[in-house]
RNA sequence: GGCCCCGUCGUCUAGCGGUUAGGACACGGCCCUUUCAAGGCCGCGGCACGGGUUCGAUUCCCGUCGGGGUCACCA
């Protein structure tokens, strides 16, 4: 049976490179008909473990990464939080004890530095000289007596090698000797995450231990720990980790600052940031960051965008399938797909995957998915049958759902719509605006207001007048609009109604000269 | 610094001894066009370097260089 696991600490939010991680093992798993696992990473008992677990929670569940055993769903093995399964850990901790794989050591830490420092100086590969390990029972009174405390250590070869069988990079050896006497259970009884890692690993049945490279090298001492204890060995398949844009440096949500002198990046932070201000968002880095998956949603992005973006992300299924949805993605992925370098997250990619997949989506789907950020805008909801065929009209300019909002001037009340100074100024000319206002006349007298009977109107116009449609569609459009682009002009007429149309243009031409309208 | 991993267009990648080195995103141009967006077409652009092995290396081996990870009483 395979089995994966994705394992987080409740830190607040849910990394990005965590999310392709937690992708794979998933695949992986249903790939295979396998079970996956969510287990929480919480040794470090100092943090508010619910609050910061919820972000993840629901980051995993919005993309569609359901797990079949962990936190909200229990499972067989429950408990799946780390923090409760501690007797669990000391029995380990004991019976390496037992078996010699381990021991007591009492050293200070300042002991240690020193001895580390010595090395470190004569350029030597440091090796702890076990001086303050208990060989016995009567070595831990000595020290006890002597007011020490004490960790508890493996007791690793000093010769020899281990060769590990990873089935993204193939064969990896470690010399035994490099590796350290590795604290596992601190002075103050807790656990360290290797211990707790090699126990709930074994006691979950995990299969395949699919995580990012950069635990490769530390991967001796746990299966040093999996063979002093007698457990089986896990598949082992060490993922390329999810790098920053345009480098390979590993992408860190605190480097925010950097990323957005990235072009891409930033472009992706400035359309977000123009919706979340209209939703009267809150923006922090801890929120508010591409890095971070929440930042998706909160702006409207599809959660099947985001997982075809990722699952490309160090995977490829051949030399030209891109577009993905989940099921596919299980269909075809294979670890034998995964590649070996460090992969940059490529924001604009991102974004191109959002189009792609929202293109897709009926106007009814759309319509459910703007619906929510005209209500956090605290906008006046119009109709759905006019909210639909302002979403058919807006057709592909609408990117991700919150983009809705630039639709806004459809709705709003016509007194209170903003006109873009620059685009008066070039647009109401003292030759413009005379036919703009012999067009609105003709528009009093039409009925028939679908936007190929307008057009038609236009057509007449301009044939009659002699001239082109860009003398006067723009000067109508800032008119009717506020500003110089938007929907086609006969459809933004159609929306917008006779009377509404009537209304806008009047106020515009009002707000355009003034002095002849007050006096 | 020790150990380990990695190295194909700017980015994500296909390639698994013989290809005009393919695709996608981005970028540039043209077309379409009432603006914007979309779309269509074209273009720019890559095997890190040096040795081998071989009739033949992007592909296999070694070295160099470069990038990264890890060396905690963090996970």
């Amino acid at each position: 049976m395979i089995r994966t696991r994705f394992a987080p600490s409740p830190t607040g939010y849910l990394h990005i490179g965590g999310v392709r991680t937690a992708l794979f093992n998933y695949l992986f798993a249903k790939k295979h008909g396998g079970q996956f696992i969510l287990r929480i990473d919480d040794t470090d008992r100092q943090r508010n473990v619910a609050e910061a677990l919820q972000p993840i929670l629901d980051g995993l569940r919005w993309l569609g990464i359901n797990w079949d055993e962990g936190p909200e769903t229990g499972g067989q093995y429950a408990p799946y939080y780390q923090s409760q399964r501690t007797g669990k850990y000391q029995a380990a901790v004991d019976e390496l004890l037992r078996r010699g794989a381990a021991y007591r050591d009492f050293a200070a830490p300042e002991e240690i530095q020193a001895e580390r420092d010595t090395a470190l100086n004569e350029k030597k590969t440091y090796t702890y000289s076990r001086t303050w390990a208990a060989q016995n029972d009567d070595d831990v009174k000595k020290f006890e007596a002597e007011g020490r405390q004490s960790v508890v250590r493996l007791k690793m070869p000093r010769s020899g090698s281990l060769i590990i069988h990873d089935l993204i990079r193939g064969d990896v050896e470690f010399q035994w000797a490099d590796e350290q006497d590795h604290v596992i259970q601190r002075a103050d009884g807790s656990f360290i995450y290797h211990l707790a890692n090699v126990v709930d690993d074994e006691d979950f049945r995990i299969s395949h231990v699919i995580r990012a490279e950069e635990h490769l090298s530390n991967t001796p001492r746990q299966i040093f720990m999996i063979q002093a204890l007698g457990y089986r060995l896990p598949e082992y398949a060490h993922l390329p980790f999810v790098a920053e844009p345009g480098s390979k440096t590993k992408l860190s949500k605190r480097k925010l600052d950097k990323y957005l002198k990235n072009k891409d990046f930033s472009k992706l932070m400035t359309h977000g940031k123009s919706i979340a201000g209209r939703i009267g968002l809150e923006i922090t880095d801890d929120n508010f960051n591409p890095v971070i998956t929440d930042f998706y949603e909160q702006v409207g992005y599809l959660p099947e965008a985001v997982v075809n973006a990722m699952a490309l992300v160090g995977w490829a299924l051949d030399d030209k399938t891109e577009f993905f949805f989940m099921p596919d993605l299980i269909e075809h992925f294979s670890l034998a797909g995964v590649t070996k370098g460090a992969a940059s997250f490529d924001p604009a990619k991102l974004f191109a995957f959002q189009e792609k997949h929202f293109v897709t989506k009926t106007a009814e789907e759309k319509y459910e998915l703007c619906k929510p950020f005209l209500e956090k805008g605290n906008l006046t909801i119009p109709s759905k049958p006019f909210l639909l065929k302002l979403i058919e009209a807006a057709g592909d300019r609408i990117k991700v759902a919150g983009d809705i909002l630039d639709f806004a001037d459809f709705f709003m009340p016509d007194e209170a719509l903003p006109y873009n100074e620059a685009d008066v100024a070039k647009r109401f000319t003292p030759e413009s605006l005379p036919l703009l206002q012999e067009f609105a006349a003709r528009l009093e007298r039409q009925d028939d207001w679908s936007s190929a009977a307008l057009e038609a109107l236009m057509q007449q116009f301009l044939d009659e007048k002699q001239i082109k449609a860009n003398q006067v569609i723009h000067t109508l459009r800032v008119a009717v609009t506020g500003k110089s682009t938007g929907l086609g002009m006969f459809e933004t007429l159609a929306l917008l109604g006779k009377e509404r149309v009537r209304r806008r243009i009047e106020r515009a031409v009002a707000l355009k000269t003034p002095q002849e309208q007050t006096s």
